[in-house]
RNA sequence: GGCGACGUAGCCAAGUGGUAAGGCAGGGGUCUGCAAAACCCUGAUCGCCGGUUCGAAUCCGGCCGUCGCCUCCA
């Protein structure tokens, strides 16, 4: 089996080879940090988090970089409305980013290259495209000359005519052509600097990823990724001037995750209609927004809606309900083997699947199978070596798609706090049920799921669990 | 206007030529003092129209609808 990849640039699903043999670079888009980030942005995060884990679940070594434009255009207007310093307010964004990545159980990067920290590098790379005839000042600002890069516009299939026609597009410079796009931006009164042969000024938006891939991973790379708004102009400028420059393929695979969308349309700060990520795990848990991007395939939208949430908060309670210990003894046996089976069989199957464009919908169909199979074979007293092992492969491979599978009360301290009482009234209760006080145990039962306690009889004694909305 | 994606049961969603995975919700049942959890059973012919084919949700054409990009954007 080998793995395929939907190239973008190519609007197909391709093998997946890399350059290197048994290692991969990939690049991520990261965000401009100027305000809260919302989910929309977790779910780019989130998606090539899980892309990252599979190709090291499939053996290969994974060099990650995601970076951070820290200084832009609205960073700066944002700190001018808010009198703040443009540089410790994108530090303060983005030391909050990085929170958020831990909480959402995303792996570190290899390196988190940030714009400011490639300001001389970028200075080189603009001279040289400007050598090369790629690139030509204006007043003090630098722009790319698109009109020299003969296949400009193949990643999002565009020519340059066709932008034209846009007529959104109200350029009021005197650029050679509208398509050009700006390298460096010359320095207006008040603004952050830094100086270049050119005056002082600051990068354009996508020179920096260009500069920070060839400088932390090299002239080509395996894999670029990001939201698939950025296709144009953001990477196809990428491409442009990375190709112009080193004059070889800047990435070998596109790939492109589908926007998160509330009331029906992308969600975006500009427009308004946002979740932030504070907000949304303050009610719901990493886990829950992996399952609702999981549960569709990455490169389409996802509805954000109460009821979608909602049901990713069941099914993953589900999931989870499948790790829970077991309570019988029987380690050998027909249902044993069955269970073994199973779990080879979802071991295999969710691979298969996985290596077809990372078709996460249908390994969860394949983890559910085997929570199914665990639960029938806990109900048919299995425990054991194969019932640890199938557990086991629950987690590992629920672990790829960056699912915790962590029971909510292990996280929560209140409940935490609250064990030893609960314990108490549960042990009351169950005096009561010996006596068949059934109306006294039952009002302490209703009692405890007021306040988010679901108890559970079983021959086994009484267990309890926090059953909250996360 | 240009480029692109999508339209599958109440909801979410997989499925790229051979008679529709999975999850949530609902209904019935087993278990239980009752409940919860778990397990079993239960539902769709795939936006509309036409075409290709022995055979199409899957290919082609048209139409309708939704969304993305074309401006900052994960």
């Amino acid at each position: 089996m080998t793995l395929n990849i939907y190239n973008t640039l190519t609007r197909r699903r391709e093998p997946f080879e890399s350059v290197e043999e048994g290692r991969v670079r990939m690049y991520v888009c990261g965000p401009t940090v100027y305000a809260d980030a919302h989910i929309g942005h977790a779910m780019s995060a989130i998606v090539f988090d899980m892309i990252r884990r599979y190709l090291e679940y499939v053996g290969y070594e994974v060099t990650y970089v995601t970076n951070f434009t820290d200084v832009d255009d609205k960073i700066i207007v944002r700190a001018q409305e808010t009198g703040q310093d443009p540089f410790e307010l994108a530090q303060f964004y983005t030391d909050k980013y990085l929170k958020h990545l831990s909480d959402l159980n995303i792996k570190p990067a290899d390196s988190y290259p940030r714009v400011t920290n490639e300001i001389s590098n970028i200075i080189r790379t603009i001279g040289d495209l400007g050598e090369a005839e790629y690139a030509y000042e204006m007043d003090g600002s630098v722009y790319f000359r698109v009109e020299n890069d003969d296949d400009y516009g193949k990643l999002s299939r565009r020519r340059q005519e066709e932008a034209v026609t846009g007529t959104r597009v109200e350029s009021d410079e005197r650029k050679e052509n509208v398509a050009d796009f700006a390298l460096w931006k010359g320095a207006k009164e008040g603004e952050p600097y830094w100086d270049s042969p050119w005056g002082p000024g600051r990068p354009g938006w996508h020179i920096e990823c260009s500069v920070m891939c060839l400088h932390h991973l090299g002239e080509t790379i395996d894999i670029h990724g990001g939201g698939n708004d950025l296709i144009f102009p953001h990477h196809e400028n990428e491409i442009a001037q990375s190709e112009s420059l080193t004059g070889k393929p800047f990435s070998r695979y596109w790939v492109h995750n589908g926007m998160l969308q509330l009331s029906g349309e992308k969600m975006s700060k500009s427009v308004g209609n946002l979740v932030t990520i504070d907000n949304f795990l303050q009610q719901y848990s990493a886990d829950a927004l992996r399952m609702l991007i999981f549960s569709g395939h990455y490169r389409k939208p996802v509805a954000y809606t109460d009821e979608s949430i909602a049901a990713s908060v069941r099914s993953t309670a589900r999931l989870r309900g499948g790790l829970r210990p077991a309570t019988g003894t029987i380690a050998v046996g027909e249902d044993v083997n069955t269970l073994r089976e199973v779990t080879e069989a979802v071991r295999s199957g969710f691979r298969q699947v996985m290596d077809d464009d990372f078709n996460t919908s249908a390994a969860l169909a394949h983890l559910f199978e085997l929570v199914r199979a665990i639960n029938t074979a806990r109900t048919a007293g299995i425990a054991g070596p194969f019932f640890q092992a199938a557990q086991d492969t629950l987690r590992e491979l629920a672990g790829i798609l960056g699912l915790s599978l962590a029971d909510p009360e292990s996280f929560e301290g209140d409940a935490l706090a609250a064990k030893p009482f609960i314990d108490l009234l549960v042990s009351v209760r169950t005096e009561l049920r010996q006596d068949k006080q059934w109306a006294m145990a039952d009002k302490v039962r209703d009692g405890l799921a007021a306040l988010s306690v679901q108890l559970e009889d079983s021959q086994n004694g009484t267990d309890w669990r926090i059953e909250d909305a996360t």
